[in-house]
RNA sequence: GGCCCCUUCGUCUAGUGGUCUAGGACUCCGGCCUUUCACGCCGGCAACACGGGUUCGAGUCCCGUAGGGGUCACCA
């Protein structure tokens, strides 16, 4: 038997990270059996723009490429995989389930199912609904319709015994039928609502694993007493843990976003993503643009691989220490039988720390190729490039290493971007580094001759040229070394210098150190 | 509140009665490397929620307590 498992999400507007880890735990199920996973758009209560809402949560799917093999786009043997396109189906299994007893027409008002709540629930027991205005024939419709009444249609759910099932993770479960409220399955207008819908989809899509969040557990026993009456077989469950907030065991949730700005980390990723986005132009309302949501680590440069690996561990692990998955490594060991019953908190440094070692991993060549659509974005680059171009950025990928955690870091060496009257100093290393130190420019001025003659201006040279001017000038590389830096790319920290200077090039470097000179006197005038 | 679920370092986790003086990873803290920053390398801090059993022996089994969470819609 082929491995069919399903993904539902209702078109909200954005992909939410919590709901990717558990899309994934059913694509590695699907996949690495050669079975198929689907795509259903949950989407029976939805009265927003479905292709404004649904776009971006396939986009979020196309990026990390979870693909689907049926579904929106897509199609398939059972299209539509929309709910609300499948109302004729659920109508069908509602009145099966009416013809077979297992539901009935309820005639009650709100306020009189209300009124039966609340008094159970003043004599503190369970709320079990009297069935009072149920009607199991044309006559009692026919009576409860003359007073004017409408009719739902209810679960006769059983009152006595126990709904036992086994779940992949959370082993042998069971309620007592008798919790169970009679649920409406079908509106008053003819629509029906979820549970009924979910059921049917399952079947008509022959969806054999039902992997979700755990708080979908205690919705199972009215689940299956809907498949069993309609005569479907069980499909295997899967109940893994919910992804909660950093730092609680909460259920991470896109609305809480306010108070996970408090969260240190969490907080950083998305300062350090706001300061991406704002410059690349990407609206960064922490509302619609956070650590929560999948786009958030598409537009500031993450690797999907990255994420992907972050997430897989996020309640589930092979052994005690193999770490790092790939896709290919992941289909291979993935198994539902090692997902952790615990819920699982979200956290964002791990999350970077996959990300590092992805990007690390990346050949240069495709790193070039993402940075530079972030320095195109932000308009630092025209586009097509220039070759010569290409080849500059491309050395500034590789100076800058590690440095460039997310490809949208390299606009944090915008330096070598803008002119040279355009760099801007900062001003405590100036001082720190220029101001301060009597000889800073004094040295700088001299090693800037030294640098107009060199016989090339690679790395090598230049290094060799430093030396060489340090020792005839009797002073150490960390006294010179520190103001070059400062003078060429204006800020305290950076990578290799030499490396720096060589990218830059001759005529830059040196007029760079100039007006760095330049801003020195009149600094040092002004204090006097 | 009823029902259900969960509970090992701050976080993700390994652990299926002795090999656990509890292992790995992220974070954090030292140190090394170094022209800065970052990386890297070395080292360190840090956990079995609590109480009872069962057993020669319990993180591992049982019971209870506490804490956390989910769910109780004509939402999905």
């Amino acid at each position: 038997m082929t491995i069919r498992t399903r993904f539902a999400p209702s078109p909200t507007g954005y992909l939410h990270i919590g709901g990717v880890r558990t899309a994934l735990f059913n694509w590695l199920l699907a996949k690495q059996a050669g079975g198929q996973f689907i795509l259903r758009i949950d989407d029976t209560d939805t009265r927003r723009n479905l292709e404004e809402t649904l776009q971006p949560i396939l986009d979020g799917f196309r990026w990390l490429g979870l693909d689907w093999d049926e579904g929106p786009e897509v199609g398939g043997p059972q299209a539509p995989y929309f709910q609300s396109q499948r109302l004729a189906h659920y109508q069908t299994a509602s009145r099966q389930l009416l013809a077979s007893g297992h539901a009935y027409r309820d005639y009650s008002r709100p306020e009189e199912i209300a009124a039966e709540r609340e008094a159970a629930e003043k004599e503190k027991r369970d709320f079990v609904y009297s069935r009072t205005w149920m009607a199991q024939s044309d006559e009692e419709s026919a009576e409860f319709e003359s007073q004017g009444r409408s009719f739902v249609v209810r679960l006769k759910m059983p009152r006595d015994g126990k709904c036992e099932f086994h779940d992949l993770v959370r082993g042998d479960v069971s309620f007592d039928w008798a919790r169970e409220s009679d649920h409406v399955i079908q509106r008053g207008d003819g629509t029906c609502l979820y549970h009924l819908a979910n059921v049917v989809d399952d079947h008509d899509f022959d969806v054999t694993h039902v992997v979700r969040a755990v708080e979908h557990l205690s919705n199972t026993p009215r689940q299956i007493f809907i498949l069993k009456s309609l005569g479907y077989s069980m499909p295997q469950y899967a109940h893994v843990p919910f992804v909660a907030e950093p730092g609680s065991k909460n259920k991470l949730s896109k609305r809480k976003i306010d108070q996970y700005l408090n969260n240190k980390d969490f907080k950083r990723l998305y300062q350090s993503g706001a300061e991406i986005a704002k410059r690349i132009g990407v609206e960064a309302d922490p509302y619609s643009f956070n650590p929560v949501l999948v786009d958030f680590y598409r537009d500031i440069g993450f690797l999907p691989d990255a994420v992907l690996n972050y997430l897989v561990l996020l309640g589930w692990s092979l052994d005690d220490k193999t770490e790092n998955f790939s896709r290919t490594e992941m289909l291979e060991h993935f198994s539902a039988d090692r997902i952790v019953r615990s819920e699982a908190s979200f956290d964002c440094q791990k999350l970077l720390s996959f990300q590092a070692t992805y990007m690390n991993a990346l050949p240069l060549k495709q790193k070039t190729k993402m940075c530079l659509g972030f320095l195109q974005k932000a308009g630092l680059v025209g586009e097509p490039v220039a070759c010569e171009q290409g080849d500059v950025i491309s050395k500034i990928v590789e100076a800058a290493g590690d440095r460039i955690c997310m490809a949208g870091d390299i606009l944090k060496f915008d330096t070598f971007f803008i002119t040279d009257e355009d760099l801007e100093f900062e001003d405590k290393p100036f001082q720190k580094r220029m101001v301060k130190p009597a000889n800073a420019g004094f040295l700088l001025a001299e090693f800037n001759k030294v640098l107009r003659v060199t016989d090339n201006f690679d790395a090598a040279v230049l290094e060799t040229a430093l030396h060489g001017f340090c020792e005839t000038h009797g002073v150490g590389v960390g006294d010179i070394i520190h103001a070059l830096r400062v003078a060429v790319t204006g800020k305290a920290a950076g990578f290799g210098m030499f490396d720096t200077l060589a990218i830059l090039g001759r005529q830059r470097s040196c007029n760079r150190i100039q007006i760095a000179l330049d801003e020195l006197a009149k600094r040092v005038e002004a204090n006097q």
